[in-house]
DNA sequence: CGCCTTTGACCAGCGC
DNA sequence: GCGCTGGTCAAAGGCG
């Protein structure tokens, strides 16, 4: 399980929009990025339809480098780019025992960006990323200007022993952050590929960057990923979707889910 | 004081 | 046409 355990340490960005990308122009597509947003012309009518639209599928393992036991389950920290997101709303989702979260861009009062963050099916140890929309401002300047301590409040772990270490004591957090507020030698990332990553450019910190191009699995399904983008990704990602935690009452949800699907990527170890 | 998180309710779209 | 699920809005509470 090789190839997997590549996966638990990296995080993959995959194009989700219709079929306008071919997956063989994936990497080439970086380029185009900045106008796949464009909605093309041959793009349906912009009605609402809840699914289809402009949004890009982020993977990323939250099991950090180490791959070892989510931790600081207890502490929230702002997403881990530059762009300011206020979460106004989380809801359960019916195929996946974990919530998933609503993120709004609150760094411009009308910026439509958004994303939706949930737990990954087969990896609980992957948090599916997907963005919608672009940023219709510049990015802040100001590194991470909003770098608040949401003492959220979440409810104690279900204790289950299967997916957590119950580590409480997890405060080293605090230092992680520090890495978001200095961001790295993003100038030498200037390419067509910023532009994508201009939403994403907490994966330009990276510094490490990976394509792949392999059927990953996207929501309820394997899909044909158009572009997947591996990067590592800190502990303190595992805080922010902390609040991911599996529902109580998915246990039972989970069950019908994870067949044979998720010991097929998963639980390795 | 301002901003963010959390929770519940409501609305819209999709599938059967 | 009905039911289900997903997505968004609004109100309340808490923290910096």
């Amino acid at each position: 399980m090789d190839g997997d355990e590549l996966v638990h340490k990296d995080s993959i960005i995959q194009d989700q929009e219709d079929s306008t990308s071919t997956p063989g122009n994936v990497l080439a597509d970086d380029s185009n990025l900045s106008s796949d947003e464009a909605i093309e012309p041959t793009m349906p009518p912009p009605k609402k339809s809840r699914r289809g639209e402009n949004t890009k599928v982020v993977l990323v393992p939250i099991g950090g480098g180490d791959g070892s036991s989510p931790r600081s389950k207890m502490e929230i920290y702002p997403p881990p780019d530059s762009w300011s997101w206020r979460k106004y709303g989380q809801k359960p989702i019916k195929l996946s025992p974990y919530p998933r979260g609503y993120y709004r861009c609150s760094s411009s009062k009308g910026c439509p960006s958004k994303k939706q963050v949930e737990r990954s099916l087969i990896d609980p140890l992957m948090l599916q990323i997907t963005y919608s929309n672009e940023h219709n401002h510049p990015l802040p300047t100001t590194t991470n200007k909003h770098h608040r301590h949401p003492t959220t409040t979440i409810p104690p772990p279900t204790v289950d022993s299967s997916t957590t270490s119950t580590s409480s004591a997890t405060t080293d957090t605090t230092e992680n952050p520090s890495i978001f507020a200095t961001q790295p030698d993003l100038e030498g990332f200037n390419t067509g590929f910023y532009e994508f990553t201009a939403e994403l450019e907490w994966f330009s910190n990276m510094g490490s960057t990976t394509m792949l191009n392999s059927p990953t699995f996207v929501g309820p399904k394997w899909v044909d990923v158009d572009v997947a983008l591996v990067l590592p990704i800190g502990e303190e990602d595992q805080s922010l979707f902390g609040d991911l935690e599996e529902l109580p009452e998915c246990s039972v949800v989970f069950g019908r889910g994870c067949n044979g699907e998720h010991s097929s990527s998963s639980t390795t170890g």
